[in-house]
Formats: structure tokens, sequence, C-alpha cells
DNA sequence: TTGACTTACGTCAACGTTGACGCCATCGTT
DNA sequence: AACGATGGCGTCAACGTTGACGTAAGTCAA
């Protein structure tokens, strides 16, 4: 490459990356030889040296949750403009398989990480933080130096859920909430109960059980709520695919959504418009938070050990016609 | 490191890679400080010059297709447990699109690359394996030195579903095919009419419409498959997306699903078993083909230049209640 | 005792790039 | 004419690792 055109390679690299103290036909010449060799600067060697590599790592739970794609769409398309390239891996809610995802980062050298925490990892991810990786967690709530967080309001999310099958006149209200235990479960757990502290007279006391968080936990988790009160009449899943699995239980089980039982879910997959009836949901909107993600870990990558206030995003009740 | 263990850096990459010609006491010694200082050899340095940067490429067309994150899953497993570690690219269908994700993953030196190909981008990823990428294609047929190819064999998954078709007694038939046009399509399209060819007497010639892959395609297929013959009787539809469209689309135009129109979809996301009625569809076995694909990843990687032998994965019909 | 062989290291160079610095020609100023 | 400043390069070393090779001490057989 740089014997083709009779230059040094400090001559290309100082035209590659434009920094100036070349002349014109240098330029030129150069970048035609870049044209006809197909030439990419090598990352290895250039991130081996500024300590950049120019990637940056995406650490999931399971890639397999509809949430996660949407992320991943978002921050590729951010990190493209940056010119970095995305990794990605699924921590399967395991801190052990977690630490294995984030050594592996860290020997390929990612300037930064977006993660959604496998549960009970904040200390571990603190660490790394500590160690001096920019760190962007999302859809939980922390404070530390060279790491953010980006998430939604799902305790707003579920207190407007609860709020509006009150409004519509429902009295006998159950949640069913996932049984794996982060600290944002317990918002919207929260959020829920909330509601009820100045429900209208003569509304029974929520009901709450928790299940997996999957299609077939929802169809258990209404199964035992109608167990304990069979004359229910509003739900809240604490996602689409419960309330999915809730609904079909409750039509299977004879009652009519939305006139005997109405559902509320929460998280807008696109599934959840598609079922019948459609169903009311929580919309959160991922694009803003995979683009905030992205933007908070760039920030953090050009001012290492600064720490950003957490971020979070309101959401929106979408009704629609399981309610 | 290798200072504070009093030995050269050389010795500590032999312990670490357990190359042997080192004493059982200097190994000891080595990995109690690989211990204590959390050592991760680098990446970059050691891609720089064994020529393995120990990393994969997944590229797809829109990382928000179902289809994807099934794969991206089953792959990082398998990858995992060879020590690579994967990037993540969606090409947009775009073959410029497409073009700049390889330039980016060469110049980071991937392994090897597994890719959904955009559209005729045959011809520009046969260019890549010749330069020496080892390379898999999912999702097509193609024979070349250096890349692999594996599929699903939907030509025959069509066959069957117009055939279910027939077996039950629907005697007007359309399919609703996808307007982006890959060979593959027209596989599907193919098998679908082969079916006809020994159809029962009576058996109307089969219809076809051509529309976007999604939701709303599928609406818009079967309305202007029902301005061509209002009585179909049976609907063959290229993916579920499309099938669920469909039968939104005859659901609200007063037909019953299945008495007066039989739906068959292709593709068995999870969605199609939680629509009622539940899909009739073909399914395919993505952990199957992602095992496979990455398989003739690492073959590809270890036997550069060798050239094996498309491979075709079985399908299955799946009857539900669509049907 | 010698020489061949083995074990357990160390040394050196190289991978492709960039940071730091040096050098020469040219130019403008005095 | 002398001098400093500037533009346009090249040179050297370094990033962390590994391939190739060297070497000193120990082992073994003749």
């Amino acid at each position: 490459m740089a014997n083709r055109v009779g230059v040094s390679p400090r001559t290309v690299s100082r035209v590659v990356n434009d920094e100036g103290g070349f002349s014109e036909a240098t330029r030129t010449r150069v970048l035609e030889a870049v044209e006809d060799l197909g030439y990419q600067p090598n990352m290895l060697a250039r991130g081996l040296i500024t300590r950049r590599s120019g990637t940056v790592g995406l650490v999931g739970v399971d890639m397999t949750d509809p949430f996660f794609p949407a992320m991943a769409e978002g921050i590729q398309n951010e990190a493209r403009e940056t010119g970095r390239t995305m990794f990605f891996a699924s921590n399967d809610g395991d801190p052990q398989r977690q630490a294995e995802v984030f050594r592996s980062l860290l020997s390929h050298a990612v300037d930064g990480v977006i993660v959604f925490p496998a549960p009970g990892t904040v200390e571990q991810l603190a660490a790394y933080a500590r160690g001096g990786m920019p760190l962007v967690i999302v859809d939980d709530i922390v404070e530390f130096p060279n790491l953010a967080s980006v998430s939604f309001d799902l305790e707003d999310g579920a207190n407007q859920a609860a709020r509006h099958l009150l409004a519509t006149g429902r009295s006998r209200i159950g949640m069913i909430s996932s049984e794996v235990t982060v600290p944002r479960n317990r918002r919207r757990e929260r959020g829920f109960f909330q509601a009820f502290e100045n429900a209208p007279t003569g509304t029974a006391p929520p009901e709450l059980v928790r299940v997996q968080p999957t299609v077939t936990g929802g169809s258990n988790g209404l199964q035992r709520l109608l167990e304990r009160r069979s004359d229910l009449d509003g739900i809240f899943a604490f996602n689409d695919s419960m309330a999915v699995g809730a609904m079909r239980e409750a039509q299977s089980a004879g009652y009519r959504v939305p006139d005997d039982l109405a559902i509320v879910g929460c998280n807008d997959i696109e599934m959840s418009g598609l079922v019948s009836p459609r169903l009311t949901t929580i919309r959160l909107d991922r694009p803003r938070l995979s683009a905030e993600a992205i933007r908070v870990l760039h920030y953090l990558i050009e001012a290492p050990g600064s720490n950003p206030a957490p971020l979070v995003l309101p959401v929106q009740l979408v009704v629609r016609e399981s309610t």
C-alpha cells in the first residue's frame, strides 16, 4: 500500500485519518490507491495503539426476548454513524455467564458496553465501570461513576394501567407479576398498588400473583388468580406475553374479554396488536430508549469518569380492545 | 504481569495457551498471577499476529425480523464454545449497506461471517469468499469455494401446504407471495404450483398475488385475491406475518376461518400459535439451522478453500386450527 | 568423558498502526 | 544574507502477543 504510492505508512495513515500534514497531490494519489486496492485500515493494529477498538458491546438477557432486537437495531444505526461495530451477546440472566461475556468483551477491548443486567449484578457491573469501562445499564436505575442508566418509567405505567381499569368501572382487579426478582419488577408492583390508594369506595383490595414472565406463565397466573377470586373483572399483566397467555386462559375458561374481564398488558410488542381482542397495553418508546442509551454511552466514552444522571423515559397507555 | 511472576511474556503466553515447554512450578505461579490480576490476553494483539481475531460476524436483513434473534441465540452459544465472540449487524436488504457492513467486519478481521444475504448480492458475497473470508449464506443455495450455504426446503414446504389444502377438500386456492425478489421466493411459488399438477378434478387453477412480506401486505394480498375471485376457500401465505394479516382481513370481510377459508402460513413464529384460530403453518427448525450454520462456518475456518455441499433442511407442516 | 538430546526457559522480530520527533526545503522577514 | 517559521514528509518506537530461534542446564547412552 505505502510503497505502491511511494510514501511511508505514516503518510498513508495521515491521509486516511485526515490528520493534515500532506500535500493535495499526495492525498489524491493515496486515496486512489486506497480505492484501487480496497484498502481498509486494520482496526486491531489501530486499537492496539490508540486503545480504542471501534467496537461496543450489547449484552442482553435473552436474544429471543422480543424487547431486544428493536434495541439492537437502534443501537446499531447509531453506532455505525460513529464508526463503531457492535458485539452482541446474552447473559441468560445468569451472573456467572454475564461475567464470562464481559471477560470476552474486555479481551476484545470494547470501547463500552450497553447491558440489560442479569438479576442482582449491579455490584458486578459497577466493578467493571470502576475498572474504567464505560457502561450503560438499561432498564434499571443506578448511579455510579463511569456508568449511566436508562429505563422506562414502568412504575408510572403500572399506575396508569390500574387507574385506567378503575376509571372504566372495574373494581376487582388482579396483577400478574413476574417472579424473577429484579428491582424494577417491584417498581411495577408499587405503581400498581399505589393506584388503589384513592380508589372508589367498593373497590376490592387488589390481588397479586407472581409467575414466570412467559405466555404459559400468564395462563397459570390467571388460573391462580381466578382460584382465589373467580369474579375478577380486571387484570394487569407484567408484560404482553403474559397478558396474551392470560387472555387465552380467560377465553377458554369462558370469560369474555373485555366484557367479563378487562386485560391490560405492558410492553407493546408487535403481537399485542394482532391477537383478538387487540390488547390494551403500555407502550414503550424503544427507539428512543436505544437512541438515548447509545448517546450516553458515546458521551461516557468521550468523557471518561463522568457520572450522568439516570434517565427515566415516560410511557404511554394505549387503549385498544381488551379493556 | 510477566515481571510480577519473574518470567518473560513469552512464557506467560506459553502457559496461557497451554503450549507446553514450562515446568509445573512455573505454570502454577503464572496461573496464580493470572487469577490475581484478572489478566485477559489482548485479542487485538493476538489477532494481529495470528490473523485470527476470535470473532465471527452475523449479518441479517433486519434485526426486527422475528426469524433473526433465534438464529443469533443458537449461533452465539456455539460460537462461545469455540471462544469466539459475535459481531452483529444488519444490511437492511440493501447491497450498498451490506458492502459497508462487510468492510467494517473485514477491518475488524473477523474469522468468518454468517449472512442472510441482501437480495441480489450472491456475486458480491462470492467476491468476499474469493478474497479468503469463510462465509456461510443462510436461506439460499449457493456453491462456491470458501463458501457454504444452509437453507430450509421451502419448496417442499409450500408443496406440503398446498397438498394439505387440497387433501382437506379445498379446491379454489390462492397464494399470497412476496414481491421482494430473491431466488428462494420463486422456489416457494414453484413448490406451491407443483402440488396442482395432479390435483383432483374440479380444482380451480391456483391464484397468485405478490405483496410486501408484512402483516399489512398480507391484508392487501387477501383483498386483491378476493377481488379476483370471491369464492376462494384456501390460502397459502408466504410467511406467518402475512398469514395473520390475511386472517384478520378475511375475518373483517365476514369470512369464517377455517370454515369458509382455510389459511396456511409459513415460518412458525411464536405469534402464529397465539392468534385465533391458531395458524396452521410450516415449522422451521431454526435451532438446527443455526447449529448447522455455525458448524459449517467453523469447518470453513479450519479448512480454508474447501467447498462444502449446500445443506437443505427438511420442514414440517403443523396443522392447527386455521385449516 | 563426550556428544546428542531434551527441558525450560529467554531473545528477537514481526503483525499494522500511530505518537513523538526530526529533518530538509521553502518562504517570509529583517 | 541570515534566521525563524512552516509545510511535507520520513524515522523510530511502541502497543501486546506469538513464531522462530537461541541457549544453558540437565539427562542419558556409549
